[in-house]
RNA sequence: AGGGGUGUAGCGCAGUCCGGUUAGCGCACUUGGUUUGGGACCAAGGGGUCGAAGGUUCGAAUCCUUUCACCCCUACCA
């Protein structure tokens, strides 16, 4: 049977798009850049959700929606968060369409201008400190702890599925607060949390980090990320977290009455992630054969395949232990369709990395078993039928573990530590993956490095050790090593 | 943004150089039957403004002009 997926080595960006279009996770759109996420893709898009909103809420924030459209004046109020969005902006000039005059279709009625321009929201801090500003009057409305679910748009030249599009899905937290520790404390905080469901969820190991000044997000004083070495030594960044300082507060004038009856300036937080997490998770543990999902975010984690040979008992046998899962709090599909045969069930499923195949024949049925496949390794054990639920139940948390310790192992075997740059650029050619070096701390040599070897620094890890070294570019001293990687 | 490539049925493609009946093939789809432990087989069907617009011509998927979209590589990008 001819292979459906483009391997990995021959060609790893259709390699990616042939994953999400045989597994059946998106496709594109008649608008450039955009994509319609479907069933399956949205179903893992839902589970991210539902955990990191549990996680949220469990920390003390609540949920809220702003508008989509955002008057056009209040992106200018912030000089640098204009400065880093404004190229990228989708703008809603007119309100209305009427026939073509001229002939067939419709136009842009002219006279349905806009008094002022709107823009569609590439993030929200502009229209929610707008909105803060009337809500916080005193010490005691703090701290003010939102978040919302919301689509946003960047009008990006090169867009690639999940991992940047035109549209797409996202978080937001907007955080206020008294002073600048508890805003730094919360950045951190949500830092922690970030990189908790990154690796207990995804399965994909994260290294904390700091922004420095070139990479950090506009309008904010200081960026911490979570960043993931895909399959391909390229770095993902996959979540961020800004301690904005007072920005925003000054730039909407946001003020509270502090104990002491004396007006100050609130601190500010905010921090997201998006459906690029999704591009992650592919790109983290799939395989040539097609998606490999981990179990805690799989949309369906067990399928059970009847092998239709005369063996009356078979779906009643095939439904008891779906219950038995479903009991467990697994989600679980039995596919009976008799059109398709059992080894085209099985090729399919693996496509779509439902993490673990149950099939159900007479032969096994003779023996009282069943046959198990798990995804990650491929695989097959014959379980007895008394202990499947309590087995399968064990095997997806091993599968989920293993996912994991794979992707640690892999960051692991491409991370170089090198001395002088010489090795820094002969590690980044033959291997990729994160270069750790010393860097002396001005934007100026980080972007030589970038000129020369289109690698950027990532991250400066939390847990950096310090030590005295020397630049690896410049010579000047330096006290830690930096992740240096090419990205996303 | 530069370079390269591709647009013909839901998907993958042939046909285009050298214009000529009714535009083909594989997969998928529909119906019937035989099958069913790693991508089944037989038979009969349905499905196309040949990416779009304009032009040349008796005649255009094919030639010319314009345009749009998508993919790959490099660069850019939070």
């Amino acid at each position: 049977m001819a292979k459906e997926i483009t391997s990995r080595e021959e060609n790893y960006s259709q390699w990616y798009n042939d994953i999400i279009k045989k597994a059946g996770l998106a496709e594109n759109s008649p608008v450039r850049g955009c994509m319609v996420i479907k069933p399956t893709g949205f179903g893992i898009w839902e589970n991210i959700k539902a955990q990191l909103d549990k996680m949220f809420k469990e920390t003390g924030h609540v949920n809220a929606y702003f508008p989509l459209f955002i008057p056009k004046s209040f992106l200018s109020k912030e000089a640098e968060h204009v400065e880093g969005f404004a190229k990228e902006c989708a703008v809603v000039t007119h309100h209305r369409l009427m026939n073509n005059p001229n002939g067939t279709g419709v136009v842009v009625d002219p006279s349905a201008k806009l008094e002022e321009e709107l823009i569609v929201r590439p993030t929200s801090e502009t229209i929610i400190w707008n909105t803060y500003k009337d809500w916080i009057k005193s010490y005691r409305d703090l701290p003010l702890l939102i978040n919302q679910w919301a689509n946003v748009v960047r009008w990006e030249l090169r867009t690639r599925p999940f991992l940047r599009t035109a549209e797409f899905l996202w978080q937001e937290g907007h955080t206020a607060h008294a002073t600048r520790e508890e805003a730094i404390e919360e950045a951190n905080m949500i830092h922690e949390l970030y990189a908790r469901f990154a690796e207990d969820y995804m399965a994909m190991p994260v290294i904390k980090g700091a922004k420095t000044a070139n990479e950090r997000f506009a309008g904010a004083e200081d960026t911490l990320t979570i960043e993931a070495l895909m399959q391909d030594k390229k770095a993902l960044q996959a979540g961020t977290s800004h301690f904005l300082g007072q920005n925003f507060a000054k730039a909407f004038d946001v003020k509270y009455s502090n104990k002491e009856n004396k007006e100050e300036f609130v601190w500010a937080t905010s921090w997201g992630v998006s459906t690029r997490l999704i591009g992650g998770l592919i790109m983290t543990h799939s395989d040539d054969e097609g998606l490999v999902l981990p179990p805690k975010l799989a949309p369906t984690q067990v399928v059970i395949v009847p092998i239709p040979k005369p063996a009356p008992n078979i779906m009643e046998v095939a439904e008891k232990i779906a219950k038995a899962l479903k009991d467990k709090g697994i989600t679980v599909k039995i596919d009976s369709d008799e059109t398709k045969r059992p080894g085209f069930k099985f090729a399919e499923y693996e496509m779509k990395g439902i993490p673990v195949r149950i099939g159900i024949g007479n032969r096994d049925l003779e023996k009282n078993v069943v046959e198990v496949a798990r995804r990650d390794t491929k695989e097959k054990t014959s379980v007895n039928l008394d202990g499947v639920s309590d087995y399968v139940v064990t095997l997806l948390d091993e599968i989920q573990n293993n996912l994991f310790q794979n992707a640690l192992k892999f960051r692991e075997d491409n991370t170089t530590i090198v001395d002088n740059f010489t090795d820094f650029k002969d590690a980044l050619d033959s291997k990729g993956g994160f270069v750790v070096a010393h860097w002396d701390g001005t934007s100026e040599t980080e972007l030589k490095i970038k000129e020369e070897t289109t690698a950027t620094i990532r991250c400066i890890p939390n847990d950096a050790v310090e030590e005295d070294g020397k630049c690896v570019f410049s010579g000047k001293p330096s006290s830690k090593r930096v992740i240096f990687a090419k990205s996303y």
